[in-house]
DNA sequence: GTTTTTTCTTACCCACGGGTAAGATATCAG
DNA sequence: CTGATATCTTACCCGTGGGTAAGAAAAAAC
C-alpha cells in the first residue's frame, strides 16, 4: 500500500536549498497543503500557512501554481490516481463478484488512510471551480460505477445475495469513505487492520450462505416496518 | 419521523410582519441557515445570503442570535437532539441487540435526510470555537456509546457474530453518516426507503446465521491477507 | 567574471464578510 | 394618544486572505 513520506515529514527541507529542482519542491508543496487541508479544512488554511510550514513566503508559492485552487485539484488528482490504480488492479485479478468487492473494500480502505487518498473524500467539494468540480466529479463517478458493477457481477455469479447494488454501493462506500473523517494517521488503529476488519463486516453482510442448498438463512427480524 | 416544514420552505414569510414573534423568526433563522450551510457549506454562506434569504438584512440577526457562530451551534443542538430521542426509545422498546441495532440504522438513516439530523454530520466541526466543539463531540461520543453497547449486548445475547464492537460501530456509523453528504431531499430515493435497505443490509452482515447449531457459515472468503 | 534566468522577498492592493453604532419605524402597554 | 420597547435599516469599521508588482539574490550558462 502506498505510504506517505514519514509521520510528520517536514517538507520545508525541500526549499532549504535554493537549488533549481521544481519537481520535488513542488511536490512537497502539495504534500504539507494536504496535509493541512486535512488538518484544517481548505477554508481554513491560507498560502501564508502553507508557505509558513516550507520557511518561504507566500509568493513563493505562485511559482509552483498558477492560485489556491489548483494545490486543491492536484491534490484531488493525486488522490483519485491512487484510487484508480487499485480499481483496475482488482478488475484484472480476482474472481467473483463478492472477491472483488472485498479486495475493494480492504484496498479502498487503506487509500483512506493515505493523505492525498483521504483528500479525495474529505475535502469540501465546493471549494472547486465548476469546471474542477465536473472533473473530480467524473473520477468520482468512475469509482461508483466500478463498485456497482462488482456487485452486480457479484449477484449475477452468485456470490451475493440478490439486492439494489446502488443502495449497496451506497453502503459500503459510505462505511469506508467515512474513514477518512475519524481516522488520524498517528493514531491507535493501524490501517491495515481497520481495512481487514471492515472487508470482513461489509462482505459478510453481502455474501450468501451456502448452507441449505443456497437459501440464504440469517436470525430473522425486520427493521421497523 | 421528523420532517421538514416544506419541501424548500420560504421562511421568509416569519418575517414578513413586523410583529413580535421572536420564537417562529428565531426557528425561521435556523432553517434557512441549515438549509444554506448544508448547500454552500457553513464557511460560504455569509450572514447577508442568510438575511437576504429572509428579506431582511444583516444587523437583523444579531437580534435572534449573538453572533454567527450561535447559529451554527443551535442547528448541531437540534439535530443531535433528534438523535437523542430515537436514541432512548430504541434503548426502550427493542429487544435483542441485533434489533437494537437494525432499529438504530433505521431510524438514524432517517434523521440523516432531515435538514438539521443532516447539519450534525455533513458540517464542519472546525468551524465552531473550542467549547462548542466540545459541546458537539460530548453528543456524538453518546451516540457512538450507545451504537457500541447495542453491538456489545447483540454479542452477549448471541443475535449478532462476535467482532470488535469498535470498527463494526465505525463501519455502520459511516455508511449511515454518509447519507448526508449524497442524499438530496427532492431526490428520487424516498427517505424511508434508503433507511430500511440500510437497515437490511447492514445487520444482514451482523446477523448470525442459525444453521448447523448456531455455527455461522457463509460463502468462504477473505480479503486478501 | 559577466550575463541570463530562475527563485524568492518585501510591500502593497482590494474584495469579502463578521460585527458594531446610531438612528428610524413600527408595535404594544397604559 | 403617548411614551417605552422591540425591531429593523443605513452606514460604517477592520481584520483576513487571495493575488500582484517590482525588484533583490542566488544559480546556472557562457
Amino acid at each position: 500500500m502506498p505510504k506517505d513520506g514519514a509521520a510528520s515529514p517536514s517538507h520545508w527541507k525541500a526549499f532549504a536549498s535554493r537549488r533549481r529542482d521544481p519537481a520535488t519542491k513542488r511536490e512537497a508543496v502539495l504534500q504539507t497543503a494536504a496535509h493541512l487541508f486535512l488538518e484544517k479544512s481548505y477554508g481554513r488554511t491560507s498560502l501564508n500557512d502553507v508557505a509558513e510550514r516550507l520557511n518561504i513566503t507566500k509568493p513563493a508559492l505562485y511559482h509552483y501554481f498558477r492560485n489556491k485552487e489548483e494545490i486543491l485539484l492536484e491534490c484531488y488528482r493525486l488522490g483519485t490516481g491512487l484510487i484508480e490504480e487499485i480499481l483496475n488492479e482488482i478488475a484484472l485479478h480476482c474472481g467473483t463478484g463478492l472477491e472483488k468487492v472485498a479486495a475493494f473494500i480492504y484496498s479502498y480502505a487503506n487509500v483512506m488512510t493515505v493523505n492525498f487518498g483521504r483528500c479525495v473524500m474529505r475535502l469540501d467539494e465546493g471549494d472547486l471551480s465548476s469546471e474542477a468540480f465536473a472533473e473530480v466529479r467524473t473520477y468520482k463517478r468512475k469509482i461508483d460505477r466500478r463498485l456497482r458493477s462488482f456487485i452486480q457481477e457479484g449477484i449475477e455469479d452468485g456470490s451475493i445475495t440478490p439486492c439494489d447494488p446502488k443502495i449497496a454501493a451506497f453502503s459500503i462506500a459510505g462505511a469506508v469513505n467515512w474513514i477518512c473523517i475519524w481516522y488520524e494517521p498517528e493514531g491507535e488503529l493501524p490501517a491495515e487492520e481497520i481495512a481487514s476488519q471492515f472487508a470482513r463486516t461489509l462482505t459478510q453482510g453481502l455474501a450468501r450462505t451456502t448452507t441449505n442448498g443456497g437459501e440464504r438463512e440469517v436470525s430473522r427480524q425486520e427493521p421497523l416496518p
